[in-house]
DNA sequence: CTGAAAGCGCTAACAC
DNA sequence: GTGTTAGCGCTTTCAG
């Protein structure tokens, strides 16, 4: 017998007790079974709201050693605007199914992805939705051993994990790359902010040189910044790649993010958009299609990647037939900025 | 013994067999604790790990029935940029000193929180982090009962269920009311998306009146729209509220998201802002400060909140002195726009 | 239709 | 220093 009397809440021996009855009938209409009478089902639901019955899922998790219900999902910022809403995507699917989101964010980090899962499995979570295509080793084998459904998103993989919903981002930056070159664009810059090991954002870029390459007008200048990929750094950074090469007909950005802090660079330095300088982001913010021109953008279906996700890590929990590769659309909007 | 093989993973006992040691040896070894000496530290290390040890947190929170490092955050949308920041704060707070936390959204309803409160508390988690101050009698009974620590943020409470972070709306608003005075303005409108019981939009709306009323020059119209407070409800509710009332001359937004949508709306139909129309926003999104003039605005310290409410949360799991009620400072940025 | 028994993996307490 | 015991609350299995 333990010295320390922890036990404060009602538990279904509790609940048996008083009603009556053994505890795996009160665990059997708790759990909506049958095979008992109308009359026993009342009378335990009843005492066991009197008595302010909450369940143990740690019990219960720990007893079944599946199906937990927990699901982890990781993503590089959380502050960024889009995964805000693939996290959103994600937890209506997953919430309405009765799962619940424990969150993880990495910094574009393969390490810090795998400090993240190495925690969460140990939670014997039913499955793990992870960002990009990136991961270490650790994280593979940590993941394949566990043996549970496993989604990344964002990136297309060819030989994911497990599953993949995504898109190409090499190919996002060919479609930008060919529409400004289309535009009469010939003296095109690249501004970015590519923290750690972006390599979803460098391949948007790669995409773009080797579009440009292939027109023959190869990529004059970058600017990439060691920082987050926000509003000012954008500013910044398009001041300084100006500064370098003041002849440039167009700049492709990182992010939306990025590119509205060039716009307002624009403007507070006179330079016409898209007369002088065509500007281009990524993305698809809500707000970039804000004044005084709707930036030319691509459109990514953020919410739709996530409820996708979710979807398919559910499909595969119930042996479901699923794809493991979903490709959803990006769709360039050519705005009024480019 | 049950017919069903559910064993896959190697558990305490199965490398304790191995390093011819006990598992409770093993147990101390693996958690870093003392009592054995360096010989069998090393080795059950290594057994641990070429035996691909994953720890079952499940089992250990169980049998401890505390401590459980899981943690609970439940904010109105996940997809609102304001939020992202304040889980950002929360969880980078958290997850360095060892916590998970299980995200939720609840649409500002405070229904859809209690079934999520139902769902975490089942958990066992140390702790939970709640937006705004309206909870149901269901939810407050849930959490005093679990006796866990509990931060309501983003809304200031004088009478927090446990602790709370946050300021006050309703003040936001007074200083937005006194300040679009001062600056002339006297046929002020109000443009909101209040989906449900957004009773912080609400307060702030209060406040602005408040001051209106008090200054002789009461709120002339309002535009409420039952939707999300995004970037085109911001567009289209100033459209209708001009319809009504194309006299005003200055405008307060439910949001910035909103603000720019009224912006946009100026834009496209040549109204001067802020010659014209003053344009106000709330909140202090990034993005606000975008061309072509800087968003008035109230900037709101999101990721300082997160921060704040993780610090406290840990305080009090730690038996240290916290404060119950944490006000964070709020800052009118004039900006250009009013 | 209902109950009793066993066990999930781990850790606190205490014995050696 | 190390091992033994008991138990966390639940569910599956199987006997009645």
């Amino acid at each position: 017998m333990r010295s320390v009397e922890r036990k404060t809440k009602a538990n279904l021996e509790d609940i048996a007790r008083v009603a009556g009855v053994s505890k795996m009938t009160v665990s059997r209409v708790l759990r909506g079974g049958s095979g008992f009478s109308d009359d026993t089902r009342a009378r335990v639901r009843r005492i066991a709201e009197d008595m302010g019955y909450v369940p143990n899922r740690l019990a219960a998790a720990f007893a079944l050693d599946q199906a937990s219900t927990l699901v982890g999902m990781c993503v590089p910022r959380l502050t960024s605007g889009l995964f805000g809403h693939v996290l959103d995507g994600v937890d209506r699917a997953l919430s309405r199914l009765g799962f619940q989101v424990m969150i993880g964010s990495n910094n574009h980090s393969a390490e810090e992805e795998e400090a993240w899962v190495r925690q969460i499995v140990a939670w014997r979570p039913s499955g793990v939705i992870l960002s990009g295509r990136n991961h270490t080793a650790g994280t593979v084998d940590l993941l394949r051993n566990a043996g549970m459904p496993v989604v990344e998103i964002w990136e297309l993989t060819t030989s994911p994990i497990d599953m993949a919903v995504g898109f190409s981002h090499f190919d996002c930056g060919v479609e930008i790359g060919q529409f400004v070159i289309r535009r009469g664009r010939r003296r095109a810059g690249f501004v970015g902010a590519l923290s750690r090991s972006d390599v979803m954002g460098q391949a948007r870029l790669q995409g773009f040189e080797a579009a440009l390459a292939r027109a023959g007008h190869p990529l004059a200048d970058r600017e990439v910044l060691h920082d987050s990929p926000g509003f000012y750094p954008g500013y910044y950074g398009l001041e300084t790649l100006l500064a370098r090469r003041p002849d440039l007909d167009v700049v492709y950005f990182h992010n939306d993010e990025m590119a509205i802090g060039g716009l307002a660079y624009c403007q507070s330095r006179g330079i016409r958009v898209p007369d002088d300088l065509g500007i281009v982001g990524w993305g698809g913010m809500e707000a970039a299609s804000v004044l005084p021109r709707r930036l030319t953008t691509t459109v990514v279906p953020t919410t739709a990647i996530g409820k996708a996700a979710a979807e398919a890590l559910v499909a595969r929990l119930k042996g479901e037939p699923c794809q493991d590769v979903t490709v959803v659309p990006t769709r360039l909007v050519p705005g009024e900025t480019a």
